[in-house]
DNA sequence: TGTAAGTATGTCAATGTTGACATACACTCA
DNA sequence: TGAGTGTATGTCAACATTGACATACTTACA
């Protein structure tokens, strides 16, 4: 973005927009969407690994077997903070979260 | 936990509760908790590193420069979402992220 | 000193997310 | 067939998070 006559206007606001935030925002949207369809899948994997149903995760993380469907089926209600909570509850090390990181680098661009 | 005489009684609910869920509870929230922090100080250096400042970053997720304040001081009205889309507007690589992850290994248990 | 750029903090209406519940669906076993 | 276990989907009041705004603080530079 050129910042040329648009310094003065900016000042303290920021609401300044063009093509390019437009289509970089896209991407950026897509690369969030690709983490957490990774995680997500991640969740799962993790969950039937260690034979754990549903109400177990949920039981283990206090939230309800609903939810967890939810986080599985990929719902628009559920936010990555759930997804990794679960992801944590459900066993998964340090080196699990990092490998569904690399499996979303595959994804991206 | 004994699932033992618990079965029947949990059935289609689950609420139990025991002092191993909660342990294992704190024990899960210090894990998120030591996530969060290692990628809010990743993109700090991001956003530092790519000279932006709080205001070009908040234009590029079209947020506002408060909002990059409150993620940089972990103010707890902040979303693991929000850290994470602060992470890839900055320019943070798959490779920057993972390595927050690997920085949170080394915090964890 | 002053002024400009960057950052921090408090507030709030609008919107997003949550656990909980009801209920339906899928599958296995007897 | 029916009972048991596991999963999916819709709903909603309670609660959490958001961008936006005002305003204060901090540096750096002249």
């Amino acid at each position: 973005m050129k910042t040329a006559k648009l310094e003065r206007l900016q000042a303290v606001g920021w609401k300044v927009g063009s093509a390019e935030d437009f289509l970089q925002l896209s991407d950026d949207e897509a690369r969030l969407v690709a983490l957490k369809l990774s995680l997500i899948s991640a969740v799962k994997k993790s969950r039937v690994k260690r034979k754990l149903s549903q109400i177990d995760l949920a039981q283990r993380m206090k939230s309800s077997q609903s939810r967890i469907a939810k986080i599985e089926a990929g719902d628009r209600s559920v936010s990555l903070d759930l997804i990794v909570r679960a992801l944590i509850a459900s066993g998964a090390t340090t080196r699990d979260i990092q490998a569904a990181f690399t499996a979303n680098e595959q994804m991206a661009d």
